[in-house]
DNA sequence: CTCTCTGCAAAACATTTGCAGTCGG
DNA sequence: CCGACTGCAAATGTTTTGCAGAGAG
């Protein structure tokens, strides 16, 4: 899957478009959808594809929300860091934080794991999604 | 869903039974699979449902794994934790620190979230199956 | 008795895959 | 031209749901 040539496509660009102008996390069929939407006639398949295939050359971050759905958001800051996500709107916040990362690894060698990577996600209303419920 | 009363019944003490005998993480089809195995009869629909009911009532701990798949896992220790599951043989160490979670809350409280909840879950390979790949 | 629980089969969903046709380089 | 890319439909695999009957209290 790795180190394949990729082409450039209508429908591979139309992907990174949409990405590109959507702010935060969105699962595969959001953004067929909103590709739909936008009149760029993409399959469904191509787009899982197209992101499976951008997710293994790193263009952007993959996570998986509460009820399992895979979620995609282009690469903005390169570092590791993690989400804090709002159940409501969809918005996400970064934190970055030495601390875990620190807590993380250093658990995982005092067990002798090895190979060791690690997922944190925060899932909360934020301040605009309390007032409105 | 929540502060319902729940009935004892045969398959809700089958399901309670097999959690009890398995160490670590299983997913609701391994479960319902080790039933069978056991000769209780369980319905796959009732184990979704009487997982489902004791995660909800606190009873089980529950985590998605990689893949998305969630796995239940007898509640052991019934503080807040997170889990470091060995991809080989799906071992799980405890990881406790209070470190985590005051980060987590003061981030949250930063960006004015409320009703926060969040996911650590570390994935690595622990020493037995480093020495046998 | 009443109301929850169960089984089974069907449905719902996200995601993947097989294939024949398309098209970038 | 060649092989990667695409669309569509069919297949997968997990989890949910509808409904009639069973059983706990």
């Amino acid at each position: 899957m790795t180190e394949i040539e990729r082409r450039t496509t209508r429908q591979r660009r139309a992907v990174h478009d949409i990405l590109q102008r959507t702010d935060g996390f969105a699962s595969a069929q959001e953004l067929h959808q909103r590709l739909r939407d936008v009149g760029d006639k993409v399959g469904l398949a191509t787009v899982y594809r197209t992101l499976a295939a951008m997710a293994d050359d790193g263009e952007v971050d993959v996570l998986r929300g509460e009820d399992g759905e895979l979620r995609y958001r282009r690469c903005a800051s390169h570092g590791h860091h993690h989400h804090l996500v709002c159940r409501g709107c969809g918005r996400v916040e970064e934190m970055i934080g030495a601390a875990v990362e620190t807590w993380a690894e250093e658990a995982a060698s005092r067990h002798g794991f090895v190979d060791v990577l690690h997922t944190f996600e925060a899932f909360g209303t934020c301040p605009d999604c309390r007032e409105r419920p």
